[in-house]
DNA sequence: AAACGGATGGGCT
DNA sequence: GCCCATCCGTTTG
């Protein structure tokens, strides 16, 4: 389990230290566990950022402690996952964007409606639906609860410690604006993230 | 293999 | 009224 500690260092340090670490749900029908293995990262001073312009009705969790989980509706159908870094009032997150599928991969194959491993948790929107997140989870706190994640070592007999992994920056998925700066973060070579690595 | 468009609703100018 | 931090089925090369 990572402290609220591990959250609070500077926003692209955490999205590279996700790289690797374990996203957790216990849901009342049971437990789902994906590796996370692709982030982008999303600054105060960033344009594409949903905290750029302030505090609104949605983006309030943002502007939550280190470890506060801020979950959105998007494009009217889905939902996204990101983990609030900076301290409270500023507005910075992680976006999670691609789990390799660990735990429960039964149940997160029937609420994704699909047997197919490599479509289960292969995008933001995707991962959101086999973990069962929902708006429900907007704002809560990941350092305890239901939903969490687990450090790089939790999975030793799968993935051994993961001491140093290789990470690959790149352009971040589907933005408009600032789209030059290199704040996606991939575990190279993975197969389950939610498109291929650009080469720079 | 890549490109395209429809679904669908909230936020913002 | 337009723009999305998306996904999926269908069409096209």
């Amino acid at each position: 389990m990572l402290e609220k500690t591990f959250y609070s260092h500077p926003t692209i340090a955490v999205a590279r230290a996700l790289i690797g670490t374990f996203l957790l749900h216990d849901s009342t029908v049971g437990r789902a566990v994906g590796r996370i293995v692709e982030t982008e990262a999303y600054l105060a001073d960033d344009p594409a950022c949903h905290a750029y312009r302030g505090p609104t009705k949605r983006n309030a969790s943002m502007f939550g402690p280190a470890g506060t989980a801020y979950v959105y509706l998007i494009y009217g159908m889905y939902h996204c996952f990101n983990v609030v870094t900076a301290p409270a009032g500023v507005g910075e997150a992680v976006l999670i964007r691609a789990l390799e599928p660990v735990s429960g991969v039964a149940l997160m194959a029937a609420r994704r409606r699909t047997n197919k491993t490599s479509a289960l948790c292969s995008g933001p929107g995707k991962l959101v639906q086999a973990l069962g997140i929902t708006q429900e989870h907007d704002g809560v706190k990941l350092a305890r609860g239901p939903l969490r994640i687990l450090s790089r070592a939790s999975f030793p007999e799968l993935f051994g410690c993961q001491r140093r992994l290789r990470i690959n920056a790149s352009p971040r998925i589907g933005i408009s604006d600032a789209r030059h700066l290199p704040l996606r973060f991939t575990l190279a070579g993975n197969r389950f993230l939610s498109r291929p690595e650009e080469t720079l």
